[in-house]
DNA sequence: ATGGCGGCTCGCAGCCGA
């Protein structure tokens, strides 16, 4: 079973790349963040249309999370339970099996930022139920965009971004803490290639010179680990026409 | 040097992402 997550930043924009990533044989199951679509709206035909089933949470213009798979979800949950965010960054369903939990981390803005405020907390709201949901799932795999570089090696020029947003200590101990849970960083099982990311800013000419972020990550439950056979990051996406600012990271598991 | 690109919207300028 191959697992996937994607940071689309618009689907209605990306989905011509979506259609042809699963007609080439795409993941069986793929988490989807910045959708930035409302509910009613959703490109359900299409998705059905490339053998795809899908449930979504999102809204209008900012947010928004799916997770597509070619066999049906069970046990959807949209949302953190008992956290009323009106942010639409998580969906979890179940698969074979194994909890899919899909997020879309808030980004922050700056540490000064009112927004960082709520983002740590809305880790710690995240991670509190992650918590529970490895009690009622050993198999677990958290999948999405995390804002975050656990590691000085996922960020292109550490210094210059040290203390900053998505490299800053209290975020990097967020990090950690989800993985004190019991949870392995998936990507980094295998050996990988140097400079690997899966963030490239639009602007200043950053992915052709390599210069980016690895801020989406599959983490995977201590149970499931030991069936994860590989753990890629889809470079190619982005160097698409139109492409997304992310790439998609997949994870096999031998399932 | 706080820009830059690309997405969004009761759009034609301003917000947000990371």
């Amino acid at each position: 079973m191959k697992i996937a997550t994607w940071n689309v930043n618009s689907l209605k924009v990306r989905l011509p790349h979506l259609q042809e990533w699963l007609a080439a044989g795409g993941p069986d199951v793929l988490c989807l963040q910045e959708t930035k679509t409302e509910d009613g709206k959703f490109c359900v035909p299409e998705i059905e249309a490339s053998g795809y089933r899908c449930c979504y949470s999102g809204q209008k213009t900012y947010n928004g999370v799916a997770i597509l798979s070619r066999e049906p979800a069970a046990d959807v949950q949209i949302g953190i339970p008992g956290y009323d965010d009106p942010q639409r960054r998580v969906i979890a369903a179940t698969f074979a099996g194994v909890r899919v939990v899909c997020v879309y981390i808030p980004n922050g803005e700056s540490v000064t930022s009112e927004k960082y405020k709520y983002k740590l907390a809305w880790l710690e709201k995240l991670t509190a139920w992650i918590e529970t949901q490895l009690r009622t799932y050993p198999k677990l795999a958290l999948l999405g965009d995390y804002n975050i570089a656990p590691d000085d090696r996922d960020v292109y020029d550490p210094k210059a971004w040290e203390g900053q947003v998505l490299c800053s200590e209290p975020e990097r101990q967020a990090f950690q803490r989800l993985i004190g849970l019991g949870l392995v960083d998936s990507f980094r099982m295998f050996e990988q290639p140097e400079k690997s990311y899966t963030w490239w800013d639009y602007r200043m000419n950053m992915f052709k010179r390599k210069l980016g972020m690895r801020i989406d990550h599959i983490l995977l439950s201590t149970e499931l680990a030991p069936s994860c056979r590989s753990c890629v990051i889809d470079k190619d996406m982005r160097a698409k026409e139109r492409p997304s600012d992310h790439a998609p990271v997949t994870a096999e598991l031998a399932l």
